[in-house]
DNA sequence: CCATCTATCTGGACTTATTCAAGATAATCG
DNA sequence: CGATTATCTTGAATAAGTCCAGATAGATGG
């Protein structure tokens, strides 16, 4: 039961303890990166009630304080997952839109040192791997659309370099 | 004038030659990276009255065709480019929202081995380094918000790991 | 050059994601 | 406990993008 460390996450961070908050927190600590739409419908799940304002304003005060972290991998809509400072990058399957968290290729920060900066000062890498899930794959073989899956994620893909039916 | 060029481009691609697509393909060219709004504007600006609907019409043909290539950097509203086939990366301002081509920092595909692929079939990887521009670090150091900035994209910072204003 | 066919445009309503505004509620401090 | 003030509720607004039905205009064939 983790709800008494949000309880003192928030407190740490000098947030008042209410309990949509606490429902938004664990609801993220399980579900992570859900959209806000999907966190709103949890919430309401354990709490009856909670208003779409509430559910936004409780992720914008829990990602402004750094307990909650933001994830755009070009989707309409914004992911959350808990914040760990760590940097992480993100696996989007093009197919189901599944998000994976993946640790950082080569050491820390391996794309840190573009050829030419721009006159950028650079913070941070962001890399976003774009592929196709397991289950995705397996499912494929005959099917095309085998899932719900988000139109927008596919109408990302830039270039799909293999022929994603077989033969 | 480099109107010839798209005009042979669109034929090439098999799609038909109208003024919104040359306007749209000559805005492109020339502002690389606006998205829907801005380009209807300027495609407005020299065709007169061009609906909203023709624009995205416009759009979403010549990314199919890939001729336009969309390019999402965690903003809400997507933004076009030239499509180079060149699978280069992005530079984002995090003030400004200037957003830069960058060529991929190290050999061809640095970040496509990542330790663990989670069973995925990684198809590319997309970098998007984030940081503050030139233009933002030297109007920053008295003011805070000197730009009109897209706040979207102040939001989607993560995590500033070195302090935003000089000693 | 004209007819025709179909890809493209127009205008308006609609969906989704997110935010704004004003007032009610309740968490925390003294 | 009472005051303060952050936080929630309701309802409407904004922004980006899409859908639909019908009008228009390229690209051929004759």
């Amino acid at each position: 039961m983790p709800t008494l460390d949000h309880t003192s996450a928030l407190r740490g961070a000098g947030l008042r303890v209410t309990a949509p908050r606490l429902a938004t927190m664990d609801v993220v600590a399980e579900h992570p990166h859900g959209d806000a739409e999907v966190i709103a419908q949890a919430v309401r799940e354990r709490l009856g009630t909670v208003s779409r304002q509430a559910v936004y304003d409780v992720l914008n005060a829990l990602s402004d304080a750094e307990l909650l972290r933001r994830v755009s991998v070009g989707g309409r809509s914004m992911q959350y997952e808990l914040h760990r400072h760590d940097n992480h990058h993100h696996l989007v399957c093009r197919r189901c839109g599944r998000l994976e968290d993946i640790a950082c290729a080569i050491g820390e920060a391996p794309c840190l040192t573009p050829h030419d900066d721009h006159g950028f000062e650079i913070e941070l890498a962001e890399v976003v791997y774009r592929g196709v899930c397991s289950d995705c794959r397996a499912s494929s073989a005959d099917s095309a659309e085998p899932l719900g899956a988000p139109p927008a994620l596919a109408a990302l893909a830039p270039t799909a370099p293999s022929a994603p039916d077989s033969p």
